[in-house]
DNA sequence: TTGACAGCCTACCGATCGTTCGGTAGGCTG
DNA sequence: CAGCCTACCGAACGATCGGTAGGCTGTCAA
C-alpha cells in the first residue's frame, strides 16, 4: 500500500525535502532549493511531485507512518504499560538523536496546521497521538497507573521533550558549556522521572485512601 | 530609551505585524500582506521599517521586553519563591489567553533563529529565561525547593505550556468537545503539580533518608 | 521495429517577493 | 516666505516564486 517501489531519486527528493523543510520551513523551503540540494532541474522535482504541497505532504506523512509503526511495535512486545512507557522514552531520545530534522518539520506543522484552512488539511500525527494515549489509559484501566487526563499527560511529556530539543541550540549559546552538558544528560532522566512520579504507582498497592 | 514616542501607525504595524508573523511566520508574511492589514501602500511600511528583518525585530523585541518586565515584577515582590513561581504560572496562562500570538512567535522564533546565521542573531528572550531560572536557583539556595536542574526545570515547564498550547487548535479536532474542554482546564493544575511535586519540600522537613 | 513511458532537461510564464526611487501633502521653525 | 521635516504614495526594479510546455534519451514490452 505504502511501499510501491519509487524511484531513487524520489526517496531522494522526500529526505532532502525533510532537511529543508526542517530547517526553513513550508515557505522558506523553494523547489529550487530542493532541485539544487540534489544537482537536478526544478522541473525534475515537479515530475515527481506535481505539487509543492504535495512533496510537502509526503514528507510528513512518512514521518507520520514511521513514527505510529515504531509505537505500535511498542504497544504490542507483551510487556507492562509502565515499561511500554520507558520504551518510548527511549526510543523518543533515539529518534531524535538519530533524525533530528523530525521534531523540527512536527513543530512547524503543528503551528502551520491550524493557518492552512485554505485547503482542507488533514492532521497526519493523529493516529501517533492516539496509539500514545493508549498505552496511558490501558496502564489506568489495569489500575498499573495513577489516574490523570491520558491525553493531557501525554502533551505535556510530549512537550517536555520537544521543546527542550527545540531550544537546544540556542541554549548551547546561553549556558557555560559544563552546565550545556549537564543538563542534556539530565534530559532523559527527568522525562523518566516525569513517567514515574506522574503514572507509575507505589511499589506496594496499599488500598490507601 | 524604549519609549520613543513613535507615530500612531508605527504602533499599529508592530501590533498587526506580530499578528501575521505568529499566523504564518517570517517567510510567510510579506510586507505586502502587513500594509493590507491596516490599509496602507507597501512602501509606507517601509518608511517605518526600512528592512522587513527590522520589523520582525522590533516585535520580538517588543514580546521579550514585555515578558521580562512582568518576570522581574514577580520577583521583586517580596513573596517567596515558591509563590512566585505559582504567580509566574498564573501570569503565563493569563498573557496566553490575552496575547496568544505571542506563544506562536517565541515557538517561530525558536525553530527559526538557529538557521538564520547568514546575519548574526541575537537572542532576545535570554533576559526572560534567565529571570526565571533565577527564581528556582534563588529558592534552592535557600532550601525552599528540592535539588534540580534550574534552567532544565525550566525548560520542561515552558514546554509543557506552550506545547500545549500550540497542539490546541489541532487537539480540538482531534478528541470529544467534553474530552477538550476537560484538558484545558485540567493544564493549569498540571503545571502547578508540577511546580509543586518537583520542587516543594515535604512541609514538615523530617530528615528522612 | 516500434511505440509507450519514465526520467530529466531547457526555456519560459505570470505572480509576487523585498526594496528603491521620485514625488506629494502637510506641519513645524525661523 | 523659505527650509526642512515626517508621513505617505505609486511606479518600477531585479530576483525569485510555483508551475507549464515541450523536447531529448533510454528502457522495455508488444
Amino acid at each position: 500500500m505504502e511501499n510501491r517501489n519509487h524511484s531513487e531519486t524520489y526517496e531522494k527528493l522526500v529526505l532532502s525535502a525533510e532537511k529543508l523543510f526542517a530547517a526553513k520551513g513550508f515557505y522558506g523551503t523553494s523547489i529550487r532549493d530542493v532541485a539544487q540540494s540534489l544537482s537536478i532541474a526544478k522541473s525534475s522535482v515537479l515530475h515527481h511531485f506535481p505539487r509543492k504541497e504535495k512533496l510537502y505532504a509526503v514528507v510528513l506523512q512518512r514521518i507520520a507512518d514511521d513514527m505510529t509503526r515504531e509505537l505500535q511495535s511498542i504497544r504490542s512486545d507483551g510487556t507492562d504499560e509502565f515499561t511500554q512507557m520507558l520504551s518510548f522514552i527511549a526510543l523518543m531520545c533515539e529518534n531524535t538523536k538519530n533524525r533530528p530534522d523530525r521534531d523540527l518539520i512536527i513543530l512547524r506543522e503543528l503551528l502551520d496546521n491550524p493557518n492552512r484552512a485554505d485547503k482542507a488539511r488533514k492532521w497526519y500525527f493523529a493516529p501517533y497521538l492516539n496509539e500514545l494515549s493508549r498505552i496511558v489509559s490501558s496502564g489506568m484501566e489495569k489500575g498499573l497507573f495513577k489516574p490523570v487526563n491520558p491525553g493531557l499527560f501525554v502533551f505535556h511529556l510530549l512537550g517536555a521533550h520537544h521543546y527542550f530539543i527545540i531550544c537546544l541550540p540556542t541554549v548551547r549559546k546561553l549556558f557555560e558549556a559544563a552546565v550545556f552538558d549537564r543538563m542534556v544528560l539530565d534530559h532523559r532522566r527527568e522525562l523518566e522521572k516525569m513517567v514515574e512520579d506522574k503514572l507509575a504507582r507505589p511499589r506496594k498497592p496499599k488500598p490507601q485512601k
